[in-house]
DNA sequence: GTACGAAGTGGGAACGCTCCCATACGCCAC
DNA sequence: GTGGCGTATGGGAGCGTTCCCACTTCGTAC
């Protein structure tokens, strides 16, 4: 609770020791203009000697920026680590930050946390902006952290959201899928489609829907089923498919775990894959290459969100108040050997 | 570059509603005592009317605490996202941390960074201490954090170390799993080591050769072979053992991975697990459950180093200077089908 | 020789908080 | 009434920066 002694040189003593003053070793470190080489070089020396490192806390107290951002992920670790999504989105907003000359904080929001405590850090302007990685629709994080004005964006849209966001067009690639079955003649094309509290799982089988209508087929109930994106319940929920006695001769799966899951289930019923039925996952996640056969899938590109992110970001930073408009990133198929 | 506007209400704008002074209303928000019922009452309002939050920056800047740790992980976001011991090692740092009342702030040392952005970030008191996670030896980052008096504690012991670290006893876990194998009647116990340039590596070799000694039976380098703890290379090693036309009854595995990737060759190859061949892995990690047969291995608990980190972080900011003693955590053997 | 702009410099003020000291206000004992 | 003590309180000082203004110096043009 006590004060540490303080022990680090100040600006005034690196100043003191150069023998100029204090503006103008501010000026060096701040990359100025308008120092004369002389006295540069004598401020580096003593900064060099001293072994100066400017205390953060006394700037952003003047500037009112810290140069860094806060990732926060509201998903359990086991998720988190679990998911190469989550690795590619951290990669892309991770060199994009880096880039900009930005710090990336990553803060998970763990159940184990203090409630409010995230809040908290995040209101304090500890941070210049926030990005928000959440699948889940019921959070109001953002917008309590808005209301402190601290520029917000979301990765995955919620439902309503007219908020900043960026987010994978699954609609459009859901519906990529569909035709790609239909085109390739398959008429009875069922789907594993994601929960319906997630965005991802709802717009994916809304893609599903409009798919099928391109195509001109009918959308039957019993041609659908619900998992929870793991991969046991896709092999659970093929099962089910199989078990209802309807033609099937096409799966949509809403990701590619699930559809890793169908697979095994195909094969345990001894249908073969594509002749019997064809199979379309959604993610192009690194478990696509090795399913057997390889997984024809929807490609998306978690880097290149994080790196929209951080540039909706940085420019909602730069023009305060502004809402800039959501961005959906397009997705295209990629056809391996599973259809 | 231009500063932002002022818009957030500042504790004198709080105590000047509140009709109290200022030195009154910081005492309420830090929990202080000798405040009267009335004058508490008012300062809350005040809070709650205006949405005041205190500005990190300037309480900061007079306390020299930040209240926040931050985490750094030198490894590349492949190895953090696919390791579930990382997962484990933060999900005990996470909860030890909250359960103190600090903020944990994740840092990955990308390669896409800046060279000396870290460190800058490090140094300038944007945290209380540090908690570094590398698995490799070749890292100076703790002692130029140090060099600045910022409290620094490793997990993964150095190669050399006298610093604050937090280790899992690999020697003593190596051993445990030679002499069980010994104990079950094998005599040609073969290894697919580690890295040598990782302390994991190193001294879970280290064990074996122990334990073979303790054991009196010879040490054996035909049952020598070095992998770098990825499945792949598990398996690779696994064939190349095979290949060399020695008798092997069991192998001890530098980690379960590589055991995975063993059995599978194993399996390739005809030779029954464990009638033929025993093996043992290392981490208890959660493939170790579902591969067949399941993996014997030997447990250490990632949570538990996490906490000790955590531990041995806050004990060394209450008293500044004292090196505390490196701490070794113990391990056990989970006895599955594999032996 | 004077006037003027550009370049370089020093240091006061302010950022928003916590710490701490001086003071005010009871209340009780004498 | 006076003295003394404990409890609340207000506000000055200071944390280490950046920003900015006023000042000096020097070179150039007249």
């Amino acid at each position: 609770m006590t004060r540490p002694p303080r022990t680090r040189p100040t600006l005034e003593e690196v100043a003191a020791r150069a023998g100029v003053g204090r503006g103008t070793a501010s000026r060096v470190i701040n990359g100025g203009e308008k120092v004369s080489e002389r006295a540069r070089l004598a401020v580096e020396q003593a900064i060099a000697e001293l072994g100066y490192v400017p205390n953060a806390a006394a700037r952003a107290l003047v500037t009112r920026r810290t140069d860094a951002v806060a990732l926060v992920i509201a998903e359990s670790e086991e998720r988190v680590f679990g998911e190469p999504f989550f690795a590619g989105v951290i990669r892309g907003i991770g060199s994009a930050l880096a880039q900009a000359d930005r710090q990336l904080i990553l803060l998970l929001a763990q159940a184990s946390q203090r409630r409010g405590a995230l809040d908290d850090y995040l209101t304090r302007q500890h941070v210049d902006g926030v990005l928000l990685l959440s699948l889940h629709d019921d959070d109001e994080l953002p917008d309590r952290i808005r209301a402190h004005g601290v520029p917000v964006v979301v990765g995955g849209r919620r439902g309503d959201a007219r908020e900043d966001f960026v987010d994978v067009d699954n609609v459009q690639g859901a519906e990529l899928a569909v035709a790609h079955l239909a085109g390739i003649g398959r008429r009875h094309i069922a789907t594993i489609a994601g929960p319906s509290d997630m965005v991802a799982g709802r717009s994916r089988f809304e893609g599903y829907v409009a798919g099928l209508v391109a195509a001109d087929l009918p959308v039957d109930d019993r041609l659908v089923v619900r998992g929870d994106f793991g991969q046991g319940s896709g092999e659970k929920s093929m099962r089910t498919l199989l078990g209802r006695g309807v033609d099937v001769d096409a799966v949509f799966c809403a990701n590619d775990l699930m559809a890793a899951g169908a697979l095994r289930a195909l094969s345990d019923a001894g249908r073969r894959v594509p002749e019997d039925v064809a199979v379309v996952g959604f993610e192009d996640a690194p478990i696509a290459m090795s399913t057997n056969p390889p997984l024809t899938t929807v490609h998306q590109s978690p880097e290149k969100m994080g790196r929209e992110m951080v540039a909706m970001l940085l420019d909602s930073t730069r023009t305060p108040g502004v809402a800039q408009p959501g961005r959906m990133l397009s997705t295209h198929l990629v056809v391996r050997g599973s259809t």
